[in-house]
DNA sequence: CCACCTGTTATCTTATATGTAACATGTTAA
DNA sequence: TTAACATGTTACATATAAGATAACAGGTGG
């Protein structure tokens, strides 16, 4: 399958801004690449996709990006559509339409997969940014002490 | 995200075996290839991951696969396992764990991709080849109409 | 003015899927 | 036994996508 973690690094931006408890101040691109172990372009442009999803704000010029909404109205499923292709499983859309299998099994996997996309995606609206956040702030509490 | 369909083409593979009822006699690699429009390479990399998972039993030299279990026994999900990664989702195993949220937002990740899979398995694992076969003949014989 | 930022685009590298070819080996029928 | 054809496996070429990185126009604020 695929070897992204486009998400990840979305949900680990989020969960950045969002964690004010254990955060410093600085919300600049180059403070959460260094977060994420990554560069600045690429945290960039994962913003630009929270933003065009409504999940961040953010203004050019100032290093002050803030969640649009509050963390338990933002859910997995919210970064998945920001970021991610909207379907987990493809459709081979090139078999042979002279064959009575090829001619009919797209139309049999796309209702198949839609069924799991839809349990997939019910599973995801229930994970808030809140509960990552929360197992975020936990976990540091519990490496500190 | 993967822009793959190894798993279509595999469910095809099935599918093509299954449904006696609309395919003719010919199972060599390359009548299945005609049908998936590709290549024999291809299906027969593909057959051998199905074979490593009990699903289809064959033997060299002779253009004579079937299926090891029923169709109503085999579901998406074996056929899932036996072809794909195991996770729909990929956890950034590099983040600054320097950083309070680069140390523990993997652990978090992990924890919310979870829950998706399972629920997202446990979906795959109520479709069976069986139900595919099904929609693939009907849906021939409503062309065929 | 200057340092720093965002937002966007472009390029490079790398990883993966697929297409394709090749080949050792098994099978079957003439 | 030979020819035709099959599987199973490996190797290589190509296309696509993700991520790293650089660059730059333009905004911000001291």
């Amino acid at each position: 399958m695929k070897y992204s973690h486009r998400l990840s690094d979305a949900v680990h931006i989020l969960t950045y801004i969002g964690a004010t408890e254990i955060v410093e101040d600085d919300l600049s691109s180059r403070a959460i690449a260094g977060s994420i172990n990554s560069n600045p372009s690429l945290v960039r442009r994962l913003m630009s996709s929270l933003k065009n999803a409504g999940l961040i704000s953010s203004e050019p010029g100032r290093a002050a990006v803030s969640l649009s909404k509050s963390t338990d109205e933002i859910t997995l499923l919210d970064v998945y559509k920001a970021i991610e292709e909207p379907d987990l499983f493809h459709v081979d859309e090139e078999t042979n339409q002279q064959c009575p299998v090829g001619a009919n099994i797209q139309s049999a996997l796309h209702k198949a997969y839609d069924e799991v996309q839809q349990q997939a995606e019910v599973e995801m609206s229930k994970i808030t940014l809140s509960d990552i956040v929360k197992d975020v702030v936990d976990g540091n509490k519990k490496a500190l002490s």
